[in-house]
This record gives C-alpha cells, structure tokens and sequence, in this order.
DNA sequence: AATGAATGAGTTTTCATTCAT
DNA sequence: TATGAATGAAAACTCATTCAT
C-alpha cells in the first residue's frame, strides 16, 4: 500500500506536482517535469512506467501521510465537539496551504471525466475517510444537543471542501475587489487566513446549531 | 462588446466547451473538436483565430448573457430580502445545471495559473458583477436588521459558488456515500439538486441571520 | 505579349514584388499579399490563376518596359563610346535603385533551381537583350581601336550585373565595414550611388582598354 | 566556438544545405531535409532545435573552415602580390565550385530582409575577415607602387564576389548565349572555369594597376 | 466580376515513450 | 540501474486554392 519512494522518486513527484498544478496534467510535458527535477527524460517511465502512474503516484504520496493525525486529535476526549469541529477547520485550512499543487491537481481531476479509474477509487477513499470523521463528529455534537438534527453530512463537507477551495483559488480576485492590491503579499496571506478561518468557523457554528 | 456568432462558430463553440470540460483545454485537441463539430479542422484557426482565442469564445459567448436576468429579478420591489437569497441560490444552481461544462472549464482556467490575461479580466468582471449584486442585497438586508452585521460578500461568494460546484462535481461520490447507487439518474439528479436548493438556503439563512 | 494589367492586378503585383524581394517567394504567402494589397485572397487566383503566375506577372510588368529606353539612348550618335558605357552604368545602377525589389526576386529565382520554365525563358530573353545591346557597344569601340579585342562578353555583363547587385544586397555591411554607422540613410545612399557610379566607370574604363 | 557535429547530424546539414540552395528555406520543408538525410523528422527539432536553428548551424559549419587556408598561402613572402591576387582569385572559384549550395544559400539570406540576427553577424564577421585580408594585400601592392592608389577595398571585394556568383549562376544562360549547348557538361565545366579565372586575373590586374 | 467561406494537404514542432547500451 | 538517442504519432496552425453565390 505504502509505497516507498526513493530520493529521486520523490524529486520528481515534488516538481510533477506544481507543474501539473500550475499548468494542468495535459499542460505540463515529461519534458519538464524531468528537466524541473534534474533527471533524464526516461527516467519518468523508468520509475513509474508512464505519466499517468505518475500522477497516481503523487495521489500515493501525498493521500497516504494526511487522515491519521486529525483521527488522532479528534478522538481525543476533553475537547468540545464544536472545538473540534474548529480544529478540523484550521487543519484543512493549513493543509490545504501546505499542499496548494496537490489540493489543485485534486480538484481538476475531479472536475474532468474521469478516464483514469485508479484516481477515481483513491479519491473515493479519501472523501470516505472524512466522511467518516465527520459523520463521527456531528452524531457525537447531536447527541449532546449541540448540534442541530437532520444534517446531510456529504453536503457538509462539500461545504468546507468548495468553500475553501474557492477562497483560497480566488484570492487574486478577493485582493483585487477588497482594494488589498498595495499589501505585500506574505501580509496579505497571513491576513487572507486569519479571515478565512474565522469566517469558517462563524459559518459552521451557525449551520451546525442555527435551526429555523 | 457582444460578438455575434454564426451557425457553425455556435456549433464549435458547444463542441469545444464540452471537450475542454471533458478533458481539460489541453486535453482537448482541436482536431477532436472539429471533428466532434463535423467541421474541417481548418475552420477553427479561421473562425477564432487559435485554440486559446476560441476558449475566450467561449467566455464572451457564455459570460455575456447571464447577469441581466438575475438584475431584474432581484430588482423587484415586492419580494423579500432573504427570498432574494434563496431566488439568488435557486438561479445559481439552475444556470449551473444547465452550462456544466462551462461551469467547469471556468473553474479549470482559474485554478491553473493563468497564462491568459484576457480570461482573467473575463473572470474578473463577472466576479465584480455577482459581488456588486450580492453586496446590495446584503446591504438592504442589514439596513432592515434581518440580516447581521459584518459579512465578508467575497468570501460569502466562494461559499456559494464553492460549495455549489464542488457538491456539483461531487456528484457521484454523493450517490455512493449515501447508497444511492441503485436509484436511476434522473431521479437522482432531481433529488441531489432538491436536497442542495434545501441545504444552501438553510445555510444562508443561518450564515446571514445567526449572531454569535 | 505586353499584358495590359488593371488597377487592381496592379497594386497586388507592387505589393507581392515586395514582399517576395522581402521574404522570398516562399517565404511570402498569398494571404499577406492580398491583405497588403487591400484585395480579397481570392482575388489572386481569381486574376493571376496561382502564386507560381503571380510571380511570371510581376517579370512580365517589369521586364516590358525596361530596355527601350536604354536602346534609344544608346544609339544616339554624337556620343561616344566610352561614354555610352558610362551612360549605360548609371542606367543601371538607378533602374536597380528604383526596382530593388524586382532585382531582389530576379537574382533570387536565378539562384533556386528553376522548377519554373516560363522564368528562364523571361530571364534569357532579357540576358539576350542586354547581351546584344552590350555586344554592339563593344564591337563599336573596338572598330575605333578605344577597346581591346577579346572581351567575353557574357562575363563583362555578369561583371556589371552581379557586381552591381552584390554592393547594393551588401549595402549595410558596407556601412559598418567603413565606420559609416552614424551618417542618416538618405545621405549614406547619396553617397554610396556615387561612389559605386565612380568604381565601376573606373572599373570598365580599366577593363575595356587596359591591355596587360 | 567552432561546433562539433556527428555523423548523423553532418548528414542532415549536407541535405539541408543541398535543399536550401535548390528551393530556398521556405521552399525546402523539414520532412523532406529528414527524408533526404535518412533520418526521423524529429531528429531535426532533436539535433538542432529548429529549422532556423539548422540553417545556423549550416553556416556554423561551412564558415569556420575556410578563411584559415588563405590567410596561409598569402602569407607566403617569396609570391609577389599581383600573384597572390591570382592566387585568391583561383582560391575562390573552386571553393565556390566546391561549396555550391552553400554559396547560393549565403547569397539568398542576403538579399531577403533578414530576421534571423544571429546569421547577419556570422555574415558580417566573415565578410569582415575577407576585407581585412584582401585590405592588407592591397596596401602591399600599393606600398610597392604596383597598384594604383585609392582602391575601395569593399566594393572590389563586392566585384570579386558579385562577379563570381553571378556568372556561375548564370552559367546555363552563358552556355546559351555561346552556343555552347552542344558541349558535353563537364568539358563545359572546365572551359568555363578556365575563362572565369583568365577573365578576373585580366580584370583585377587592369582594375588595381590601370590608372585613368 | 467578385468574394466570403471553406478545404485538404501541408507546415514545423512537441509529445510520451522505447530502444540500445 | 540508468541514460542519451531515437521515434512514430500527434499537436496546432497555415498554406494556396476552390467553391457557391
């Protein structure tokens, strides 16, 4: 399950990934990728026998590190379920910047027809996994009378996945229409998360305990 | 400004906004297109002048007719603010139902980093538009208390479009989440878009209502 | 023989001139032509049947009206000789400097094989022409013992024409190999035609009548 | 500097250059330079980048192996100058006769307006180096009274030049114009090039001793 | 007489992959 | 194990010409 990538395996994993993120799958050439990694051409056959093993290895590779640490803070038992909830929040808000090319190659795969069956299992275990999770956490948030009945949890997370993802894609867009354009960039990210976060959470306490 | 497209440049159009969404703008050659328009291949370079000209084809074909009918629908005087919303949501989720592909290739282009200055501006204003008309619509709702104070439009935006799409494009993941494999498509798709117009209203409702 | 061409044949046959002389034969395209001469694309096969006639049309228009003059200038009586192989130089060094872009395409089809048969023949009737024009010239000079006997005449005229041609192609590498750089063109030509006028009377004085 | 090429690719420039000079640059297409040479068209773009790039590179070729000989052989003290004027003057014909493509292409990128930067300086260096050459055998006849004063060493290098490639294009012309149809090609060859060499040792002696 | 639309064959270049070593 | 060389297929685009009107 857990494959092993040596050094240079994973230096080409590294640089396939932002290229295939900044210019799509098709967008970005073996050419590159092994010219960005400092290898030969044929070495990206070599080592994953095509570009498309190529991209599910990065899927292996970046998948198979992520789910445990969150099962693990969340399972712990003085902690509030709504605080839960909000750490999980911060964790995909972090994660997610921590893994902007791989949260983007994820979604454009999702959003093209699907030909490649093997990503479409890995992503179906992925989504799985935070179903799980969360189902796990509203039933424990209801049960206490947090948290409202009748959530649909797939929807839910939908909700934080797009959200997110969305904000996070239009940031240029967001900088540009608050009037944000002069704030150096690295104040404008730290400020842009600090709003992403509280937003988040403001929005999930209210759809998670508002009821009509 | 509205470019006047003839029989066949429509046929293309539709042809190529299919494959783009099907298979990303790279993975979409023109030859595919052509051929999917029973058209010679020539026609593309001499109707749209190149294979990225023809993708802002697509933007101006598309982008152009949407905005005016929502304008007037939320201009009306008689219909509540919060109805607006849902009339908003309700509208969004329709018009994406109905241009999937276009919908997905306008998320592909902003998640790649754009090479293309010309769709940026595209997306841009059409950006600029929905956060003008959703700014007016909050503002009325705060003026007459209904709604809380201090909301992010932009990041409420992302929320809606986030969402929208990513449970949208998550579709199949959705049916075989809740078990609804069984269920024939139509059927499906009827209930998914039912159970999203209910969940987004819900949300917006408490997102906009619910203070802390 | 002497086609009559209208305005517009004209105008495509100026513009095709140059931009055949500019980027040779293959090099310019049937579509620039058009669009430089203000003419539908059609129009070109429409009047001259292909590229391939457009270019004998330009040989056509411009080899028609040339010799004439120099055949009447030349048979006039009170002039001598020598004089007349001056009168003779200056004709052609201006009749290059007023079609550079007729001698441009002329020397470049010399140099291709000529796949196209009709050019030869144009071309050696013109080489004919001059050869004759030049041989009686000789031969008058030679009868009053001003000329030395034994003058190819072929090479003397290939001296004139390609020696001609190759200072007027290397024009600009003239100018930087004599530190000419900073004179304004219009001066730097004015210039230069007088002294290439000076060489080559010098030259064929020197060649016509210097016996080793 | 001086570019070293394999075999493979030695194989192509001699095709290409063959090519070039039969069709022109645009008339000659890559397939069928790959074709001639026997190679994958890919090889083309593979070896030398791109089709301007192997024409550079013809000339890369071509150019550095030749200026070397001469400046040797002038450099000679017992041959008086006159001679080594002779000697030059035999030098170039053959290798214009042994670097026929070659001369051609020279020629045919001079006359088109030049794009390609890179070939005007390899161009200009090696003009530059003819003219420093002949330059100082000129001033070595004039410091010995042979030749005459106030010699424009660029346009007699033009002459040379100019007058060489003009009468071996226009070689058939001459065999026409001579009535010389009837001689079998390579007694022609021979003739021809014997009275090229008679006829601008006779020319070049009257043009720097023979003052007015 | 004149032309906008259309076309099939052609262009150069790049692609992912495989081969020979 | 690793790689430079090589390749056939495909890419986007342009070509000169013709068609329908």
């Amino acid at each position: 399950m857990l494959h092993q990538y040596n050094e240079k395996q994973v230096q080409i994993i590294i640089v396939a990934e932002r290229l295939f993120a900044e210019h799509g799958f098709n967008g970005a050439s073996v050419r590159d990728i092994a010219h960005g990694a400092s290898v030969n051409i044929a070495m990206i056959s070599y080592y994953f026998g095509s570009k498309e093993k190529l991209l599910e290895a990065i899927f292996a590779y970046r998948i198979g590190t992520t789910t445990i640490q969150l099962e693990h803070l969340l399972a712990q038992k003085e902690i509030s379920t709504l605080n839960k909830i909000y750490i999980m929040i911060d964790h995909y808000i972090e994660k997610m910047q921590n893994n902007t090319h791989f949260f983007k190659i994820m979604l454009s795969e999702q959003i093209k027809d699907q030909e490649n069956k093997g990503l479409i299992e890995i992503i179906f275990n992925s989504k799985k996994k935070n179903f799980d999770l969360i189902s796990a956490l509203i039933a424990e948030g209801q049960k206490t009378g947090q948290f409202k009945k009748h959530i649909d949890i797939s929807l839910l997370v939908s909700t934080l996945v797009g959200a997110t993802n969305q904000m996070y894609i239009g940031q240029q867009y967001y900088k540009r229409l608050n009037q944000l354009e002069d704030m150096p960039d690295d104040k404008f990210q730290a400020l842009f998360k600090k709003r992403m976060k509280l937003y988040l959470k403001n929005m999930f306490n209210a759809i998670l305990t508002y009821e009509l």
